[in-house]
DNA sequence: ACGAATTAGTAAATCGTTTCACTAAATCGT
DNA sequence: ACGATTTAGTGAAACGATTTACTAATTCGT
C-alpha cells in the first residue's frame, strides 16, 4: 500500500509535467523589446534593420547579421495588432457574401482569395442571407474592425461607408463603387441566339429572386436578344424564383408553375445553373425529357454545371476571375485613395459552354 | 534643380485638394479620447461607462446617459486593433481549409461562420490545396495575427503551435487537439447494410485521395462492415482517387479503372458524392445504369446529392453541425484554457439518406 | 587641423484602448 | 463632529510596434 502512492505520485508528477509540456509553457512570442534586449540594441535599431527602413542603411552589416540571426533563434514575428495599430494599416479587407454557397459564392471566394493572400492581405467573411439590417451589421463590424476595404459580392444597395469599395455582380450605382460585372447584353445574346439556332421559338424564361442583383440585368438582356431575334418572350413564359433557399429548389417551384401554365415551350433559359438543375427535376417529372422534349440553359458554369446528368449547357462566368478582379481593384483603390479616376465599371466577358442540356428542337 | 521641388509641391496640393473632396472627407473614426474631450470627462471614465465595468457604478445615471448619448451622437465606436493590442483577445480565429469551391469546405463553414458571429467572434480562412508548406506558413500567418485558436478543416497532420486547435475531420493525434468527427464504423455500416439488404454481393469501392484524412477510417470501417456481412471487399474492386481536383473527376477516372479490370460488381461505394458523381458519369458512358445495373452510394450529403439525377443515395455528414461543433469546442477552449481536460474526441452520428441511386440487385 | 558629413545608434512620442492606483469632495453612522 | 465610506471621477502605465528627432563618435575634405 505505501508504494501505491508513491507510484502513483511519480506517475501523476510525470503526467502533469508532461500535461505541462503539452497544454504549453505558453511560449509567448516573443516582442520586439525582448529581442533588443537581448541583443543589448535599442528596439528602434531592430526595427529599423528588420524592415529595411532606409535609415537602417547606416548600420553595419555585422551588427545587421546579428539582428537577423537572433530574429531567427528567437523565432520573432512582429505582432501584426500592435503594427496596424501604429501604422493605421491592417492588411485585411471585409468580404460580403450573400451565403456560403457551394457554386456562386464560393468560387468567387476562391479568387479572392488568391490575389489577396498574394498581396499579404487577409479577409473575413460574412453572409448577409440578403437580410438589409446584416450587410448594415456587419458593414459597421467591419468598419470597426478597422477592414481596409468591403469587398461585396451579389449584394445590392450597399450602405455608404467611407471604406473603398468594390462590388461583384452588384450593380451599386453609389458614387465611387467600382463593379465588376459581367457584359450582360453578350450573355443573353449569346443563350437566345444558341437556342434559337437549335431551332428553339417558344423560350419560357427563369428570371431570378427579386433581390438577387444580377436578376434585372439578366431579365432586360434576354428579352432584347429575344427581341432582336424577333422571339418575343411571352408572359405566361415567364416565371420568377422565390425564396432564400440557395439549393435547385426555387429553380424546381418555379418550372412546376410554368408547366401548370399550360403554355408550350420547347427552351428554358434559367436564371442560374442552380435553378436549371431544379428546373429539370420538374421537367422530368412531368414527363419531359431534357434534351430531347425541352432544353433547358443555365448561367454560371459552376462545377456541378459539368456533371450534372445531363451536363448543362450554360453561360459561363468567369466566377474565379471576377473574384480576383475584384480582390484587385479594390486593393488599388485602397492603394492610390487619393486619386479619382477608378472605373465604375469593369466587364468581363461571357462564354457559351455547350453541352447536353440543349439540342436541336423536334419538328 | 532648386524650381522642382516647388512646383511638385503646388501640383500635389492641386491634386490633393482635388482628392479630397471627392474621396469624400473620410470622416475619420471618432476615437475615444475626442468623445471623451466632448464631454469634458477624462477617457477613463467614458470607457469605463461604455463598457460597463463595475467601477462605472459610482457614475451618476445622468453622466452615463450624457456619454452614452454623445457616442450615439458621434458614431463612436471602439477600435478593434487597439483594443485586441491592449487586452491580448483579437476574437479572431483561424480556419484551415484544403481548398474553397466543394460542397465540402463550404457547407462546414457556414456552420462555423454561424457559431463563431454568434459569439462575436471573426475568421480569417486560407487553402492549403493539400500542400504542407501552406498549411505550416499560413498558421505561422496566424499566430502572427493573433488569432486566440485553429479550427483544421480536413486538414491532416497539423503542425505543433502552442494555440488552441480543434480539427474537424482532421484525425489529429497530436495531444491535446479536440477532433470533431463522424461515427465511420457506423457510417460503414449504414452504407453496406444497405447495399447488402439489396441483395449486392459484388460491392466495389472507391477509396479517397491519400491525403485526405477521412480515407483511412473510411476504408476502414467499410472493410470491417462487408467482412462482418460476410462480403469481404475483393481487392480487384478497389479503386483510389488520386489527385487533388476537387471536381467529379477523380471519382470519374476511378470508375473507369474498375470498369476496365472487368471485375464485375453491382454496387459501388463511392468516397463521397462528388466521387459519386463522376463514377455515375462514367458508369453511364460504359452502358451501365444508375441504379438498375448498378446501385452507387455516397458519402457527405452535400447539395448536389439531393438534385443529381439520379439523385444520390448517401451517408449523410451533418457537416454544418460539425462546423457549428468545431467552433463551440474551439471556443470552449480558448475561454477555459487553464483546464486540461477537453474530449479528444467529439462523435457525430451518420445517417442512412435513400434515395434513387440504389435499388435491390437484379436477379 | 577644423568644420562638415557620415556612422551607429538611442529616447520618446504615437496609434486607441483598458485598467490600476489614486484623489477630492460629499455623505453617513454614531 | 469626526472618521469611514461612498461618490465621482482622474492620471498614467500598459499593449507592441513604428518613426521622428535627436546625440555622440568617427571619418573626410581641404
Amino acid at each position: 500500500m505505501r508504494h501505491l502512492p508513491q507510484r502513483r505520485a511519480i506517475m501523476m508528477k510525470k503526467d502533469k509535467s508532461n500535461g505541462f509540456s503539452k497544454v504549453m509553457t505558453k511560449p509567448k512570442a516573443v516582442s520586439l523589446k525582448e529581442l533588443a534586449a537581448s541583443l543589448k540594441l535599442s528596439p528602434t535599431t531592430v526595427s529599423l534593420v528588420l524592415n529595411a527602413a532606409p535609415t537602417a542603411s547606416s548600420i553595419p552589416t555585422g551588427t545587421q547579421d546579428r539582428i537577423f540571426e537572433a530574429a531567427r533563434n528567437l523565432k520573432y514575428r512582429p505582432n501584426h495588432i500592435a503594427r496596424s495599430l501604429r501604422a493605421q494599416r491592417t492588411h485585411t479587407i471585409g468580404v460580403l457574401i450573400p451565403e456560403m454557397s457551394e457554386g456562386y459564392s464560393a468560387t468567387v471566394l476562391s479568387g479572392v482569395e488568391e490575389k489577396l493572400l498574394e498581396e499579404g492581405y487577409f479577409y473575413f467573411v460574412v453572409s448577409h442571407w440578403h437580410r438589409e439590417a446584416l450587410i448594415e451589421h456587419h458593414s459597421r463590424f467591419f468598419v470597426e474592425r478597422c477592414v481596409e476595404g468591403i469587398l461585396a459580392v451579389d449584394t445590392p444597395q450597399h450602405h455608404q461607408t467611407f471604406l473603398p469599395v468594390v462590388s461583384i455582380s452588384g450593380h451599386d450605382e453609389t458614387k465611387g463603387v467600382t463593379n465588376i460585372v459581367l457584359n450582360h447584353e453578350q450573355a443573353g445574346l449569346l443563350a437566345v441566339e444558341h437556342l434559337v439556332k437549335l431551332g428553339h421559338k417558344k423560350i419560357a424564361v427563369i428570371k431570378g429572386q427579386s433581390f438577387s442583383s444580377d436578376t434585372e440585368a439578366r431579365w432586360n438582356a434576354i428579352r432584347t436578344a429575344a427581341a432582336r431575334c424577333s422571339i418575343p418572350i411571352k408572359e405566361t413564359l415567364v416565371a420568377q424564383l422565390v425564396g432564400t433557399n440557395p439549393t435547385p429548389e426555387p429553380g424546381y417551384v418555379a418550372a412546376k408553375e410554368l408547366l401548370a401554365a399550360k403554355a408550350e415551350f420547347t427552351a428554358l433559359l434559367a436564371f442560374n445553373d442552380i435553378s436549371a438543375i431544379g428546373a429539370i427535376r420538374a421537367l422530368n417529372e412531368s414527363g419531359r425529357r431534357v434534351p430531347e422534349d425541352v432544353s433547358v440553359i443555365g448561367f454560371d458554369d459552376i462545377y456541378a454545371a459539368e456533371f450534372h446528368n445531363p451536363s448543362l449547357t450554360t453561360i459561363r462566368q468567369p466566377l474565379k476571375e471576377m473574384g480576383c478582379l475584384g480582390a484587385e481593384y479594390l486593393l488599388k483603390r485602397i492603394r492610390e485613395n487619393q486619386s479619382d479616376d477608378f472605373p465604375a465599371d469593369v466587364t468581363v466577358e461571357p462564354e457559351l459552354v455547350i453541352r447536353q442540356s440543349t439540342a436541336a428542337v423536334k419538328n
